[in-house]
DNA sequence: GCTCTTTGTGTCATTTTAACACTTTCAAAT
DNA sequence: ATTTGAAAGTGTTAAAATGACACAAAGAGC
């Protein structure tokens, strides 16, 4: 896939500058990150996607394309979180050795842009393998280690999701096109880490006028079945251009 | 300055990586903005004060001795915007011809990682001069172009600086250690780009408790004098240190 | 002492927030 | 057919925050 374009000289890997994503997935109970998983002598080592990015690549466009390569999914929510530049970043002896396999200069500085990204995780479900390279969906608060500044990464990644979900309505994409307000709290209560209460939550999602209720319950569940609702994208890009942009919590 | 560092082999500028700055001032009416003046083939032009990186320093370091070489300043607020990396953000003809006359390698792709800082206007004035690199405080509303991608830049640094008042104390950065409420009132409309209603905001801001006032008024004025405040650090952090958050607008 | 300019202050109506508990609906098991 | 378990769905009230609004006080300069 890479190698078609590879053949054309002019587009090189930049061997200074990388891209580092951090996919969110929710799995109606808690928030997951997709890592990939690198067999180390020290044993299994975690993590995030990423890789150097091409000189006539946006970064964006290099964003894109790791998930891409590793998912197949297109058109998914990204969102900048910053550059990452310790000069001594990628220096721990462990990183350093895995990157000898992996890099054509696996000495030269690299600066990072990270990158966090909301999948629906029904989208993408990783086959188990015991390859190299093989992602894993997991649950954010269990993962307590990263390689390189993987870890740094990951936890400005949750503040700016924390952030950003107090302003934007971003949640949708990380739930079924049709889901249930139970789910949306779920999803908001897993991001900001505090309980919210049921009312209130409810009151105010209705009020901000982007949710539309679907002539649809859910079926099959062994309790009172709940309705179907939709993110309302017209209406709420109406609200902006009217100059509303409170959608916070 | 830069010299006996250079001589250090091992310290080599990366052809790569740049810093860009966003050095916000308030002279008591509205926002500025540091520039740099570049004289070109085509008249002046305006940049911002950026440049590449050293290959053992970290991007904030960078920043700040960008900050440093310009100004002599330091301990100077200073936050990351994030990376910009249009593959072709520095090929317009003028800028090309600029860069010929100033870097090693210019036809090289050039990420820039820029950063927003918050700056005494009283601490800096530029001297005039016609040399070339001489800075300027520029009203930010006034600047329509910039070279490079350093208008866009400007933009997200204003709507950055936007978004972080509204959550965030910062604003005490572009004033006086000591001012009066009306100066602070002014800086947060000219930051937030709309009226605000006086006496809401003075009790807005008291409620807070983050100023402290002074046993002291202005003199000298024509016109009944007014207190000075503190920004009130420590119970600020004592504050966030308990949990609260929210010192929005 | 008059004028000019900016400071500094309070109330009220409206909206928003936070806290709180019980009934309904369905599937599954008995 | 009845019971059980599990989540859905719903309203009120008190407290706090917001937004709108106007006039007297203090000093400098003339």
């Amino acid at each position: 896939m890479r190698k078609e374009i590879k053949k054309n000289a002019a587009l090189e890997l930049n061997p200074n500058v990388s891209v580092d994503c951090v996919f969110f997935g929710f799995d109606f109970d808690k928030l997951n990150v997709l890592v990939i998983n690198r067999d180390g002598a020290d044993g299994i080592q975690w993590a995030l996607p990423g890789n150097l990015i091409y000189d006539d690549e946006h970064l964006d466009q290099a964003a894109n394309r790791v998930l891409a390569e590793l998912t197949g999914l297109q058109h998914i929510y990204l969102e900048q979180i910053g550059a990452f530049g310790d000069p001594n970043r990628i220096s721990k002896e462990s990183d350093r050795s895995w990157l000898q396999s992996i890099r054509a200069q696996p000495e030269a500085r690299v600066i990072t842009v990270a990158y966090f990204s909301l999948v629906k995780m029904e989208d993408y479900q990783p086959q188990a393998s015991s390859f190299a390279k093989s992602a894993e969906w997991i649950p954010v608060n269990e993962i307590k280690e990263l390689a390189f500044d993987h870890f740094d990464i990951l936890q400005t990644a949750k503040s700016k999701l924390k952030q950003m979900i107090k302003i934007r309505p971003i949640g949708f994409n990380l739930l079924p096109e049709k889901f249930t307000l139970s789910q949306l709290h779920k999803l908001y209560e897993a991001i900001l880490d505090k309980p919210l209460d049921k009312r209130n939550f409810r009151r105010k999602i209705q009020k901000l006028n982007i949710v539309i209720s679907m002539e649809e319950k859910q079926s099959g569940v062994p309790h009172k079945p709940s309705q179907l609702f939709m993110f309302d994208k017209e209406h709420y890009l109406l609200q902006t251009q009217n100059g509303f942009d409170n959608f916070g919590f």
